[in-house]
DNA sequence: CTGAAAGCGCTAACAA
DNA sequence: TTGTTAGCGCTTTCAG
């Protein structure tokens, strides 16, 4: 691309040995003599040759790549959720020595599926289509985040249902009845399980939550201000919040300090992720843990594994969640 | 890579035209009577064909990728900071038909810069040597947020000293005196400049920031709480504070509030970035505008416009940030 | 408007 | 241990 490109052919001539030598040398192929090897790479280093990608690829007729793709719109679900996630698949692309083809998305474009041996999708958005289209042309996917049971494909997820149960079961056992919750984005998957998931397992508690004791929210922090101002005007006050992120706990914690209340006396909150920020903030959160980092490990590593046909079954995989006590959440007043 | 590859040749075959025919309507040359077209697309549609990109770059002799380097440890910078990166250039990329090869780096492990046209480094931290490397082996290479002056090599850059002299001027122009500064990371060329630019102008108007004043911060909220209590327990209380990031600034106005002081009235806060997340705290933030996504788009431009070889000369470019002006910062009380 | 043929730069038998 | 050679799948002159 820059300059006159050096081939492999000029290292050949210079080193004085066959161009094949020169590709045992790149490929470090054990059966070349010191000699050979030293003035091949002699040559190499002068004439700052590096091996055309594209070629190799060509030759050996594989394409060790992947494809992320990833909602674009702003606030990218919420950062944490993403980075962790970029985090995870970049990670084990190193140690599979994968190359990683990033594409954000708006969802229409219809994303380019030749030049990679599989895509990974960070969750479903308003990208079906994009989903279906690489299933269609048999190219190797991986939803992560989110069950499709309707598509024949891969999946690797957190059950947000059993974390929504979990967090119902802890403020529950404290002996909380008014409860309020501030769930995350309906639309998605995640977020209408970690609040069905709490709601449910409350009924079985024979508690049932008043409707403006909800607040739909989408897991901005903004949400949850809002939600949680809003809450502060009922009565009876709930005594505890289910917040479906760490974030929007966090502001609902602020909130809540803002007009002069404690956590937890005064409200219990617990939230969702276990974002590291969860730890310093005036109280430390009680949390529901998801392995973010590991679901997106994971599942470039089960891809990899499908797109080189060691795994012939659809993979489906369900990673749990646990809860993480801190010094949010603890008995409510009076009891 | 999965199944049996088919091939251009199948096609041809199966349409029943010569192989250039279908090279023509794959790459949509108009010199094709529609019946064959037709015919081809007929094939390409039946057997599912995917051309082989690694083929088609070979054959074409180009490359049209481009890495994009991003520092790894857990927090990357600090969440909006990369994923407004990674939006910019995702878009940019988008555009330019470009593929983006993400790579996360531990800053031991040398890139693979073979596959690439050129690479964008996010900014320069613990991986010097790879950047290095990188030019030394001619790879276009564009510095994003790092005034590099001591490598051949181009950047773009926001100016945080100005940004830091910007957020200086506004304080002092209140009547404040009293002023004290949350740091960014130190060991970052962002956090340097924009506390050396701020101290130095408030030097100008004979403010000198007392060292108990001065709190050596990382952009983490957690840094914030700490610093911001630590000012809480001085006399006198300092009138305003400059938090290098929107998150600090944020997390500062917290616990001013949880003390039961306010903001502005008691305490004015400005922060840096512009993050989305300052419109909706308790009271909206006043703060420095960078245009990290900007940064990003233009970032892979003119890296674009360098490695088709439209650019000759280094570019070294530098954007401005802007003041925002909300409801946190006011006249100090008493004035 | 179409096709034959010459590569693009590299790998991988196969011989030597 | 080394070199020869035949592709990998596609693009691109150049004739027709």
């Amino acid at each position: 691309m820059t300059d006159k490109k050096v081939s492999i052919e000029d290292v050949a001539k210079r080193a004085n040995v066959s161009i094949t030598t020169v590709s045992r040398v790149i490929n470090n192929v054990s059966t070349v003599s010191n000699k050979n090897r030293a003035k091949v790479e002699e040559a190499i280093a002068f004439l700052k040759f590096k091996p055309n990608i594209s070629a190799q690829r060509l030759a050996r007729g594989t394409n060790n790549s992947i494809g992320l793709v990833m909602p674009g719109y702003p606030g990218i679900f919420h950062s944490f959720y993403a980075i962790e996630l970029i985090r995870g698949v970049g990670h084990a692309c190193e140690s599979l020595r994968l190359d990683m083809l990033f594409h954000i998305t708006n969802g229409y474009n219809p994303i380019n599926t030749n030049n990679v041996g599989g895509v990974l999708f960070a969750d479903i958005i308003e990208n079906r289509k994009q989903v279906e289209a690489a299933i269609a042309n048999g190219t190797p996917c991986m939803i992560i985040n989110n069950k499709v049971t309707d598509l024949k494909t891969n999946y690797i997820a957190v059950d947000n249902t059993a974390g929504g149960q979990i967090a119902a079961d802890y403020l529950s056992s404290f002996g909380h009845k008014n409860i309020a919750v501030i769930t995350g984005n309906l639309n998605t998957q995640s977020g209408l399980e970690r609040f069905e998931g709490f709601k449910d397992f409350l009924k079985t508690k024979n508690i049932e939550i008043p409707k403006d004791y909800i607040f739909q929210g989408d897991y901005s922090r903004r949400s949850a201000r809002v939600a949680m101002e809003k809450f502060l005007e009922l009565k009876p006050l709930p005594t505890a919040i289910f917040a479906a992120s760490d974030d929007m706990a966090l502001e609902t914690i602020a909130v809540i300090l803002e007009k002069g209340m404690r956590v937890p006396e005064d409200i219990s909150v617990i939230g969702f992720d276990d974002n590291p920020a969860c730890l310093f903030g005036p109280v430390a959160l009680t949390t529901i843990r998801q392995p973010l980092f590991e679901m997106a490990d994971e599942g470039v590593k089960s891809l990899n594994s499908i797109i080189q046909g060691k795994t012939k079954s659809l993979v489906k995989t369900l990673l749990k969640p646990e809860l993480v006590i801190r010094e949010s959440c603890t008995t409510p007043k009076g009891q």
